[in-house]
DNA sequence: TCAACTTATATGACACGTCATTGAATGACA
DNA sequence: TGTCATTCAATGACGTGTCATATAAGTTGA
């Protein structure tokens, strides 16, 4: 039943889990204590900061990431209130929605994002 | 700001997120359609099924595990209520608990189990 | 141009995880 | 032995994610 290759697969698969878990937790800590948003919100800000272009984004953003639509949905919401980031709706599309920094979100993902880089340097050597 | 190595950082961090994810999501979906139970209880499942002997077991279980106290109590309420795993007082200490598998819960395990693995080596090829 | 279909996003109900707290048992030590 | 601290597990309040659906806009073809 249990071979050496599924206990070998089993392993990896543990040792999986526990890099994303300590990592994630990590991240999230620490950018709730010194900025108040967490991973999921930072993930958003950091994929809105590395498209440069104007094109409408939500959809593309989605593509990018594990999470669903309607968790984005919720998350731009989030980050909406915040002040961190703005919806405009698409000229050509009008269906779509393009997302922007604003300043304050571009202020604080740059700060957020050297903790981030630190973090996941300590944690996945 | 952005040095070659930020990037490739991320880019192992993402990579990780999205084997996580999907991988996760896959089992979850199959262990859910044919056993009605989710990724997590498996897990539990798993621990038990591997631990022979008749210590005091949901703390140590709760070391092998990214999973909080509280959501490994929750999770054991789910199993015992599904009649697939039982919890036992412990003689020695009596704040503790050991868990054991049904009948039920270990047939459960044994089937899961196969699906589980073979998921996995479909994943993290 | 009008129906039927598809696509982009939002939303409500619900499930599950976390945090903080509680209750109960144990341990330490004067 | 009596108090205080510690440990194990359970629980309630709460936040966030998912699924199914709603809403609105766009597309297709007779």
């Amino acid at each position: 039943m249990a071979t050496p290759q599924d206990r070998q697969l089993v392993e990896q698969w543990r040792s999986i889990q526990s890099t994303y878990f300590r990592t994630a937790a990590a991240i999230d800590r620490a950018l709730e204590a010194r900025f108040s948003i967490g991973l999921t919100e930072f993930e958003i800000l950091d994929l809105v900061a590395e498209s440069a272009d104007a094109a409408c984004r939500m959809k593309q953003l989605g593509e990018r990431t594990p999470m669903t639509q309607s968790a984005m949905s919720k998350v731009v919401d989030r980050l909406e209130k915040a002040g961190l980031i703005s919806r405009h709706s698409c000229a050509d599309d009008r269906r779509s929605l393009f997302l922007e920094l604003t300043d304050a979100g571009r202020a604080l993902h740059g700060e957020a994002a050297v903790e981030h880089r630190a973090l996941l340097k300590e944690n996945l050597a």
